[in-house]
DNA sequence: CTGAAAGCGCTAACAC
DNA sequence: GTGTTAGCGCTTTCAG
């Protein structure tokens, strides 16, 4: 690998001036600059990122933990992210949580080591934020910038930029009714999701504003992850078990096309018979069918929200500590 | 940040031993031994990664490129390859090009100079191999490992994990015909896609050696991507044009829901007036309705194999230069 | 405006 | 078995 040195004594400067041009803060004689520049670009040198951080004492990557890449908006939100740290000249880490939140501590116990600049935390899982707060301290006080995409946790003191669940809950709720469809159940209110909670209590405060009773009998729990099967039991369970309703609202597009396709296994015809609403707005949603109703979020705002929080560490304005992106109803064929 | 200076002076011994007690592999006294680990805990240190890296002249992390992490396929693939990954102690860096390849160049020629272990790349984009080899062999020589999931470049002795497209087409169409539904369609040749490229000449050779004619009518190029939309409106103008076809086999999932979308937008019966098999496998293809007939790609299998490479870097056997990967095809309602 | 030198945290030689 | 030293490649004082 060329380095400093090697291009230093190809321009016949000292490596110091080398990196001074490189760093373009410090004044240069503009002769010496453009020799420096030709033995760059002569020996095609590139700084290594490594050394830099070390030397800087941190580098140049942020982590992003998802709960489940697999998941539409996980990945939406990945590639709006790594779009947004890439113009910052920031690299994305992955890491994905897969729902073993166990992993997430030693995740977080391993950041300063790995010199990164931030992470961003987008998991919908309920965190133990006792047992959590000590190392999240720590890896902040050694420079990292700590961030919550999704769920909210600015209550502390982790700046959070979250989308407007409550409120798209009860737009989706609101619709529902001004159609006539009730009751209206709920899918996904898994008891570690922060997410699944802030939706179903969106689903529930519309239901009561609109002096309808919450039944629990529609609200369907689910173990774990947002995906399909869990929308195709649950509502199959529900519908063998005779249970009376005239619409779902799903806590993701993924449960809530599970819940469409137990419904059509049943001969019910949507949306006259049962309407569903989904949750994230993904891109196949418009191709079901019947295409999907859901509630949309922005993974692209989201993501230059992040981008927000990491262009002011450069000395601009810092941004507010919680960010509230709306969530839009979509009104498709389903409802 | 606690160092290793400071960890060898609590315990009273020279940053040398605590360094060897960490390696291990050199022998120290087992009395020193538990004074180092002593201190270890004590000050909670954590080895700087960063300074391993630059001293080792290498660093911890892969990077994984994909076409469009939002597409199903490669998000499945970046979970279980960073899962496959985070078992070797290594972190996975994700650079999503987004179908803009000219940043590939941009990306192989940093990766030098950020450390990387290695690239996995895994973007369905036929590259300009004049234009690249040059940074790729740059890139190899500086030690980092370079290899191809999806699209085969072993010919530029890339070595390159693949799932065999041709048979999964092949099956797809032998299946098709065993039901009498023809002529059958294809959706996906996108000019600049490998990938779209080895799935059409497995449906082009089944045909033929079914007897078949290949009609060009009936190969459907789409501009960029294998999104739903693309086959919606591939297969809506074909339907426009009063095209007759009994089935469509598809190069995505995403693309076959399209398509059916349309036919269903038209009031065809799926399967019985057209059939549709859709190529990925991924979860949702259970519950669309009807449930989607599709050749399984086993993104899991690929990640393992991505695993053994880097795995067999550790002093194991090196693995064959192109690893094949069946494709499965998995009969559902659609076809 | 430029050079010399120190040092980020770690580990591999090389002594002892 | 253990300490001393040097150096990975870079940037940043501190001199000049």
């Amino acid at each position: 690998m060329v380095s400093v040195v090697a291009v230093a004594s190809h321009a016949g400067v000292s490596p110091a001036t080398v990196s001074r041009v490189l760093a373009g803060r410090v004044p240069v004689a503009a002769e010496t600059r453009a020799r420096v520049l030709e033995a760059i670009e002569h020996l095609g040198y590139r700084p290594n990122e490594v050394a830099r951080s070390l030397r800087a004492g941190r580098g140049r990557a942020v982590a992003l933990v998802t709960g489940d890449i697999e998941q539409g908006i996980y990945a939406s939100l990945a590639k709006h992210v790594q779009s947004e740290l890439e113009a910052l000249g920031l690299d994305l880490l992955l890491f994905n949580l897969g729902h073993r939140e166990d992993r997430l501590r030693h995740f977080l116990e391993r950041a300063p080591s790995l010199g990164l600049r931030g992470i961003v935390l987008s998991s919908p899982h309920v965190m133990d934020m006792v047992e959590l707060t000590p190392v999240i301290r720590a890896a902040a006080e050694s420079g990292v910038e700590i961030l919550s995409v999704s769920q909210d946790l600015s209550a502390f003191g982790i700046t959070s930029i979250v989308h407007d669940d409550v409120g798209g809950a009860a737009a989706a709720v609101a619709h529902l009714m001004g159609q006539g469809r009730t009751p209206v159940a709920f899918v996904g209110r898994i008891e570690t999701s922060a997410i699944g909670r802030a939706r179903f209590n969106g689903y529930r405060d519309a239901l009561l504003a609109h002096g309808q009773p919450v039944d629990p009998a529609l609200v369907w729990d689910i173990s774990e992850g947002y995906r399909a099967d869990a929308g195709y039991h649950a509502a199959s369970e529900a519908l063998a078990r005779g249970l009376r309703f005239r619409a779902v609202l799903a806590a993701s597009d993924e449960l809530a096309l599970g819940c469409m396709a137990a419904a059509a296994d049943r001969g019910l015809a949507v949306p006259d018979d049962i309407a569903f609403v989904g949750f994230g707005g993904l891109g196949w949603g418009v191709f079901s069918r019947p295409s999907m109703t859901t509630v949309s979020l922005d993974s692209d705002a989201m993501a230059r929200a992040v981008g927000d929080i990491f262009r002011s560490q450069e000395g601009g304005p810092a941004p507010a500590n919680r960010r509230v992106i709306q969530a839009k109803l979509v009104v498709r064929q389903s409802a």
